[in-house]
DNA sequence: TAAGAAAACTGGACCACGGTCCGTTTCGCT
DNA sequence: AGCGAAACGGACCGTGGTCCAGTTTTCTTA
């Protein structure tokens, strides 16, 4: 009964989407649409490729409503189940079409200069940090609430991972003696692209304002720790 | 032209629905399904807690995942247009599953006893609003998740409002000079279903660990503010 | 380098579910 | 009883997601 399940599909799409810390191999930041596929058919890449560009020409006409699975597949003369194979589910091809712009904020916090990247004190670079984080938001907002899958999988996604794990292991520089996995959590919680958009859409709160509230509530979690 | 449309469906779901403060009728909690709903035609009344009653014993059946709105339909012997005629959509339909424990913790920590209600110093009250809601999700996680709809209306829900202001008042009597409307934000953040879940059913962690998280939280975001 | 076989990919038919619409029925009031 | 408003119910649609038969690519072997 064990050879008839042909060993799975095996599900490799995830096969080079948002991975979580490989950025050693180059100097800087990937330029783009370049070979950033390691394993993938010759057709599967160029279809990947079709697909995503599909999928962004929706997205900045129709906005992210538009981006259907059926629309992006004929968009890019392919099979609907095509998109499917290649990016598991909508959240996931939301996912690849944000991960440009995630990789140039991994690559910036973690081998980018002060006080975003290493050198600067651990409290200034989670000051840094959120602010990057929110400024990012205010472009893609959009793309990020869409790409909010169900509420399970919203904090097990690898790019929150990342963002999560790093901003803890400041918190364990700035406060060793603290619970700094859960403190990281609460601090995400903050840059949680939903809030943000209930608090600038919604509330018509400046994005200022947010940028202080991240300030003062870094200052007030690190407990006044040294910030230089 | 303008006689063709009738004055809009005019959304009457939500009547009776998650209201904000509505309890300062009787002494204690509702108890149970007795007479709560207002203004509502016998029959609607009839097929709204027969739809209740049903969509409860589906949820218990086959979880959060088996509340399919044809289910509940046809467990109720119903027609699917009265459904969502009476509850806008699923994630109404599961708000007003989670309504009664809702009204419950309301009643707690509006009126209820020390230190949960009026009467303790407000630092007090936030470390035992946290647990609370803590332990009240560790029950309903299942519900609370599935009730979670789209992204932007995580934050608007009218339940979400009514705790987040709640902390919003405590945190404005423990440390007057802060945003702490953005505070009460980030606190309620911690207290995210999606977190929970994740942290205790993905992650493994203990609730006694998250409880004393929510402590220390408290305590370091208002800055050792006399809890007495 | 050519041929053959296995693995991987493709694409569209198919399904389930959320949500809408509108003709029909029931309720409550006078 | 009669009337208008409200509620009912199920046909209908669009979309996310699955499946599998057929095709293409790549690997192996000669």
């Amino acid at each position: 009964m064990s050879d008839s399940l042909p060993i799975l599909p095996e599900p490799q799409w995830r096969a080079g989407e948002h991975q979580l810390l490989e950025l050693g191999t180059g100097p800087g930041v990937a330029t783009g649409a370049g070979a950033d596929e390691p394993c993938l058919r010759a057709d599967a890449a160029r279809n990947r490729a079709r697909l995503l560009e599909a999928a962004a020409r929706l997205v900045e006409q129709f906005g992210a409503a538009g981006v259907t699975m059926e629309a992006v597949a004929a968009a890019a003369q392919v099979g609907k189940g095509t998109v499917f194979r290649r990016f598991g589910d909508r959240t996931g091809l939301l996912m690849a079409l944000l991960d440009h712009s995630e990789r140039k904020l991994q690559a910036a916090f973690l081998t980018g200069p002060p006080p975003l990247g290493p050198g600067a004190p651990p409290v200034e670079r989670l000051r840094a940090f959120g602010v990057a984080v929110l400024r990012r938001a205010v472009d893609e907002l959009e793309l990020q609430l869409a790409a909010e899958g169900e509420p399970d999988r919203r904090f097990a996604s690898a790019p929150r991972m990342v963002l999560s794990a790093h901003v803890g292991m400041l918190l364990r520089q700035a406060i060793p003696g603290a619970d700094c996995e859960l403190l990281a959590k609460t601090l995400m919680g903050y840059l949680d692209p939903a809030l943000i958009h209930h608090l600038t859409k919604q509330c018509g709160m400046a994005p200022a304002r947010l940028e202080a509230g991240w300030i003062d509530l870094v200052d007030r979690i690190t407990g006044g720790a040294p910030s230089h």
